[in-house]
DNA sequence: AAGACGCCCAACCGCGAAGTG
DNA sequence: GCACTTCGCGGTTGGGCGTCT
């Protein structure tokens, strides 16, 4: 089957859009409650541009509730323990960060998170470590680990459904807190879901089947183990606008921690990374402070003690 | 001061999924 | 089930801008 063009190229302006544009469609938007056709839309706005060019530049700039300014350290933590669950699954990414587009995360990873992991000896698609000395943190995903994550991966997919869905009827208010974003991610079926894991409910990964069907293009949960602790439970990154310099050796700084971190517990106890790694993720602290969750304890039936362990290998 | 270089990000392209008749 | 259209997503590009030499 051909493909269809978009549009007719003929006569249609490519390139930045004017201020001319720009209050062109976002009043023929606000006129008639929505965008309806975005193939349509230009010949009915009056634009000289195909219909999927509106639909970007709607989506990713024009859109009311879009939050402009630069990421801040928790959103960035967000997008790559996101991206370690969905990989480059922007869109899904996106919907867990209210305001942000897929756009912009995708520029975001491709110009700093991923220079970050590189530099720090993680390879940016895997989340694991590159380097031969890293083996000792190095833990392959078991089949049931890669499963949980293949099986997270859905339903965090789901969720960015829904939660776009109902946005246009309930618009998040730009500006909520790291907070918010959390309790989101750990009110919804994925927290639930992890929080069973954890609790010890594990049958669902037994089935050859389950196995079978493991491999995923997601990353494994034992990248999240990798990463969690230099990237999501430092205390500092390195900031955007410091030199590569810096950057590196606070980059190196974290894999060398995270390395001694991981010799020191890599006996026993951390014999299943998988479950740690789900540990983690439960729990990773955001600037110290998720007191949101212990005080709800009771609530989302997470014994103490697990926070306790987890937080002090993340700490290590 | 000016050219070279690198970074950032808005926008484009093409593919695949979903929807429709 | 098929043919076709429309939409959404992810990868890539190129121009603007800041920094370096």
């Amino acid at each position: 089957m051909g493909r269809a063009p978009c549009c007719d190229k003929r006569g249609l302006k490519k390139g930045p859009w004017t201020p001319e544009e720009d209050e062109i469609l976002v009043e023929y938007i606000k006129k008639n409650g929505g965008h309806g056709s975005w193939r349509s839309l230009p010949k009915l706005a009056g634009l000289l541009r195909c219909g999927k060019s509106c639909r970007l530049r709607w989506t990713n700039y024009l859109r009311p509730d879009i939050k402009r300014g630069p990421f801040t350290q928790e959103e960035e933590k967000l997008v790559v323990q996101l991206h370690g669950i969905l990989g480059n699954r922007w869109a899904s990414i996106a919907a867990q960060l209210p305001g942000r587009t897929d756009n912009e995360i995708k520029n975001l990873w491709n110009t700093h998170l991923k220079k970050r992991l590189v530099c720090m000896g993680l390879d940016p698609q895997t989340h694991e470590p590159v380097n031969s000395c890293s083996t000792t943190i190095k833990a392959p995903a078991s089949p049931t680990t890669r499963h949980m994550a293949q099986w997270e991966s859905a339903r965090l997919e789901a969720e960015a459904r829904l939660s776009r869905e109902s946005s246009l009827f309930h618009p998040n208010p730009v500006g909520g807190t790291d907070s918010d974003y959390f309790l989101r991610i750990w009110n919804s079926e994925v927290g639930e879901s992890f929080r069973k894991f954890s609790m010890g409910d594990k049958t669902l990964c037994q089935s050859p089947v389950s196995q079978a069907s493991s491999s995923t293009k997601c990353g494994s949960m034992s990248a999240i183990t990798t990463e969690i602790c230099p990237i999501l439970g430092g205390s500092s990154i390195a900031g955007s606008n410091q030199n590569e310099d810096t950057e590196c050796k606070s980059c190196k700084s974290y894999t060398e921690e995270m390395m001694a971190a991981s010799d020191c517990s890599s006996s026993d106890e951390l014999e299943d990374s998988s479950e740690n790694a789900l540990q983690l993720l439960l729990d990773f602290p955001i600037n110290n402070d998720m007191s949101f969750l212990e005080e709800d304890l009771d609530m989302y039936a997470l014994p103490p003690a697990m926070l306790t362990e987890s937080s002090f290998i993340c700490h290590l």
